[in-house]
DNA sequence: CTAATTGTTCAATTTTATGCAACAATGATG
DNA sequence: CATCATTGTTGCATAAAATTGAACAATTAG
């Protein structure tokens, strides 16, 4: 028996003041109506309505039991309803976890961009550079959505790409002048090489693409780090010569502090993803903010596969 | 869909930490568990717990309806089992109705001793003559029990016989001596009777047994009151010839104020009735007024029906 | 008293809930 | 790093309800 059901027919038919016209309001027959009000008394063990075929009374039972089911009934109106309102309407708190780097130099201007326009909703942003494990972190690190750069084998995830990031060879003018700037992608083995221990280790294998066509090196990483800013500086200090996303080094690239290796070849572009749960609805919350994001990145440029 | 049954899965999932031991725990397959947070989540449009196949946790909206569901079902351990409580325990108010002279003379009485034994029931004493319609007076007066002398026909509803109660003929010496004290039931058409008109249109047919056994007479209502106690006055007062429960002319007939009439006949005794609804159950607070009433009166000798 | 209206009961029918088995997915283990 | 046990999900057959329509009982208005 659902008692939510029986419930409403009680209700209505207290307030109708019959049977027949509550059953009518309800859209049910009066058969059904007069079953609920017998299951609800049989549960309950006590006579709720006093009935005689003209006119209807409410028990002292039923008066309580009324008070409950109106009770209830408001309860669910609002939370409920505030509940389902998350499903269109950003509410709550976003848990966000992306890399040291990214979030150091960019992220956060974002986050706090998008906090503005969401009063409603508090934000957390986690920066850290573990490496991404499948839907465990979202249910036990409580996650809404991770920013990564390596897709993952995770079939109950999506994965949505916010923009396609540009990445760099580099170098400090003072170590390409000590060790000579490469010429060729294949000279890199001989070089000293600083890499991003995060990126998989795929990535001690560098991919570029010159006019020769696609070309993969396997370098020696002389010096690893899991941060990007960590990278740039030990590229500053001219330890060697590193892969790193352009939005990492841009000032050093103007001023001069580090110069692009290798320039007639370029270094494959990477998405950057947001990850987040498969669920039949996704939050508003994650929603509005991966489309914010994306917009965010593109407007300044960050995006190699967009004109901007 | 029977929510409170996935309300209910719901939180045995997020306690047991679960799908297979909260299923387990509720006697459910876990197919069946993983239907309700299904249906729960499709109907609320959100996502309620962040699942892998090794781990469990409440996303933020899952955090909130999981409150809203102990909220609830708190709120139906308090108000349902304090509703259930009064079918065994009575509680909140009783509600009686009874014939005013009854009332006044030793129901009052057994009222206030019942009152004592009940300390958490509030109890309402109505006198009146009314005569008793049918279930109609439970449904639109609110009451719970009716003490009355004739039987109803209303298929809906209990009647419980009280105890029977002993009726009398008497009226006073000095009536008697004016008037003449009647030999033969036939002669008392020729009196000046006193009748409760209460009592039905039936009874200004007074029916009386004697040794040449049942005999009824059509008698002239000189006087006729809504209340024993009326009566009573008339009688004493010497207007005539009352039949009358003896109840309420004892300490008369014991003084001597009034002097039984016919003593060789015996008035027809009547039963009290209590009237309650014909309900699945009956109420506790009904069926131990009942009782007491019952033990009450029969232990003060009123019942003629039962040697006391 | 009659008749109309109301609540209830009982049958049949539709709908829904439920469990089993196969499946997909994930993470612990050696 | 591959394997496998464990977990949540899905499809399908079945069992269990909810639901209705019609006959019924009961009550009161005219």
């Amino acid at each position: 028996m659902d008692r939510f059901r029986t419930m409403e027919s009680f209700v209505r038919v207290v307030r109708s003041g019959s049977f027949t016209v509550g059953a009518s309001q309800l859209g049910l027959s009066r058969a059904l109506v007069s079953r609920h009000i017998s299951d609800l008394e049989a549960h309950l063990g006590v006579r709720l309505l006093n009935r005689s075929t003209r006119s209807l009374a409410l028990t002292e039972e039923g008066t309580a039991y009324l008070e409950f089911c109106e009770k209830v009934f408001r309860e669910i109106e609002t939370s409920e309803l505030a509940i389902r309102r998350t499903r269109t309407e950003p509410a709550g708190t976003l848990k966000v976890l992306a890399p040291k780097s990214f979030g150091a130099l960019h992220l956060s201007d974002a986050v706090v961009g998008f906090a503005k326009l969401q009063p409603r909703l508090r934000i957390s942003l986690m920066l850290e550079n573990t490496p991404y494990r499948g839907t465990y972190d979202f249910a036990e690190r409580d996650l809404d959505v991770v920013l990564c750069f390596s897709t993952m084998r995770g079939a109950s995830v999506i994965e949505e790409k916010i923009v396609t990031l540009d990445w760099v060879l580099c170098a400090s003018p003072e170590y390409l002048a000590r060790s000579g700037a490469p010429n060729t992608p294949a000279a890199l083995a001989d070089h000293s090489c600083l890499v991003h221990i995060n990126v998989q280790p795929i990535d001690v294998v560098w991919r570029l693409s010159g006019p020769e066509g696609s070309v993969s090196v396997k370098v020696r990483a002389a010096f690893s780090a899991d941060s990007s800013l960590t990278l740039r500086k030990a590229a500053v200090a001219g330890l060697g010569i590193t892969m790193i996303p352009r939005y990492a080094v841009t000032d050093e690239l103007a001023s001069g502090a580090l110069e692009i290796v290798l320039p007639r070849h370029k270094v494959a572009a990477r998405p950057m993803l947001a990850v987040y749960p498969k669920a039949v609805v996704t939050p508003a919350k994650v929603q509005a903010f991966v489309e914010y994001l994306k917009a965010w990145m593109i407007e300044r440029s960050f995006d190699v596969a967009q004109p901007g």
